[in-house]
DNA sequence: CTGAAAGCGCTTACAG
DNA sequence: CTGAAAGCGCTTACAG
């Protein structure tokens, strides 16, 4: 910390007014003369005096701080959503003062949010990618620190802020079964990510509302590996299907290329779509249908949230975000 | 912050002694009796005392924090490095028990940065993507707050930390200009980036070593887009080149779907490498030939060096990092 | 070896 | 409307 900076006692000497009236001035609590309001600022202003935000905090027993807790271990798909949100928590916290601090974790490790939270370095916390089991959420109860996960989580008491995958993904199922399409099979990722089951319940909900049954054998959940990916893709290949719909852009690019190399043109001979658009897919071939998202507005939104509830104000328990679907080259509809 | 933990003044009450000594027993410093520091110690250890790291911090006027100045407008190509070095600082920072801050900047708006270094939220910044013309530096410059370079400055007199780039883009090329190659044709990336420079001094010294000379028709500089890569790949194919490098593995990535398109065999009729691998080219077909580096052991050395500066150590201005050729199926050698 | 006191730069009852 | 004083939770000369 460089320490040539002016203080509140500064400001209030060179003035001849109490330090209390400097800070008055400046946080525009307590009663405080028009007059001497505008002088004070006035000199701040002039002398670009800025207050020592860590201080405010220490008397006011708070941190202007946020955590944004990441997976310490994320893949490739995972990164264009982390690099958005994280932009849109940044600019919300910024416009509040509030600043941001990374931690990492890891399923082996919670190390670094146990640290975050013991050296009272954070007024609140942002979980971002939703765990079918989360310690972290355990933890931060058990803290008593304020949090909200930027996702979805099945416990009701959570504060959260989604995406809402599960009415994308209803309308862009329930899209393709009115397209006509006969067979439409589905490659899934890992289940242990909450947003998976979301995107399922969407899928069951469009086949739900067009009355049409589930064909079980035409879903292939869990494919957490590219291996996995392509012989769920071969099998559907097998099957008959008329479209596949990946749940997100990995699996999308594995199908994409197992297509290709078999020679089944796309959307000819099948068609695709894909539950979520990252950059990923922004070069692929044929371009691919799909959601898409406004990531960076659901990371201002988690952060907004966060800090209203923060500071004691009412909030929605649970916000969701809008969707739009991108018709593409890959569908016919 | 939660006001239910114990501060020094309770367990200086506890144990009927001074807080001077309590925090003498904690720190370390000054004079103290092993007894009484045992014993200080033993009941912070039993009723999970952790000193408040602001307050120490407001003290000794530290923070602890150092900022990770981060763009905020990065592509798909760079975000395995910045995830990767980014879990390298977090672990070295808590390894010493400071945090980090994330601050997102653009070209056109350094506010985040600037509102970070005025409200002296942090000991230190890390920079993290080298541009040609940087106006973070001068801004840093300015505020005499200490900072090293994730990459390399032309400015000798800032602190930096890099991947050898240069000695490893020189092997990998020697390495094909010894494979008796007759064409060997290059794809750069934007020279707004210090890193493309960089490299292409790595190729330029391979040349020189090996005697050859450039053909600087072979040379196709400042592709920083699709369509420009794609010409570029065009062009050299053309030009009738038995091996193309790759600049980044963006530049790769198109470059292979152009040859595919093209129906031009990898390795038999063009030989391809990359300058740097990340997850992009996971899984490409065939495999390329890269350079691979330690992200994570970039970013956690960066931050080390950062550490050591802030506390007045003696610290080398300019490290490298190594560097690892991997051979794999898009080469013949 | 130990402690009382001042200080880090703010805020906020309380009094006037 | 304004200010003196205590306090946030630590550290660190200074004195003993």
């Amino acid at each position: 910390m460089r320490s040539d900076k002016i203080t509140i006692a500064d400001v209030a000497e060179a003035l001849q007014v109490s330090k209390t009236t400097v800070s008055r001035a400046i946080s525009g609590k307590g009663r405080i003369g028009e007059e001497t309001r505008q002088k004070v600022l006035a000199y701040i202003e002039a002398n670009d005096y800025k207050p020592n935000v860590i201080a405010k905090g220490l008397a006011q027993k708070k941190t202007y701080n946020i955590a944004l807790v990441i997976p310490g271990d994320c893949n490739l798909v995972d990164m264009p959503f982390f690099q958005n949100s994280m932009q849109g928590i940044c600019e919300e916290a910024s416009a509040n003062d509030y600043d941001v601090m990374l931690v990492p974790v890891t399923s082996s490790n919670s190390g670094n949010l146990e640290r975050m939270i013991a050296n009272d370095k954070v007024d609140g916390v942002i979980l971002s990618r939703s765990l079918v089991k989360d310690t972290n959420i355990a933890l931060l109860k058990e803290e008593n620190l304020p949090f909200v996960m930027m996702g979805t989580s099945r416990d009701a008491k959570i504060l959260q802020v989604d995406n809402d995958h599960r009415a994308g993904c209803c309308a862009l199922v329930s899209r393709m079964l009115h397209s006509g399409i006969g067979r439409i099979g589905l490659i899934g990722g890992s289940k242990n990510y909450v947003v998976n089951r979301t995107r399922m319940q969407g899928y069951e909900d469009a086949f739900h509302a067009a009355c049409s049954k589930l064909d079980m054998a035409l879903i292939m959940e869990d494919c957490d590996s590219a291996d996995k990916i392509a012989s769920a893709a071969a099998k559907l290949v097998q099957a008959g299907v008329g479209a596949i719909i990946c749940m997100d852009d990995f699996v999308c690019s594995v199908t994409l290329q197992v297509l290709a190399e078999k020679k089944i043109a796309v959307p000819q001979q099948i068609q695709i779509a894909s539950f979520y658009d990252s950059t990923l897919l922004r070069n692929a071939k044929p371009a691919v249908t799909s959601l898409v998202f406004d990531d960076r507005a659901l990371g201002a939104l988690t952060c907004k949230v966060l800090l209203r509830y923060i500071q004691g104000e009412e909030v929605e328990p649970k916000s969701l975000l809008g969707y739009e679907l991108v018709i593409r080259e890959s569908t016919l509809f």
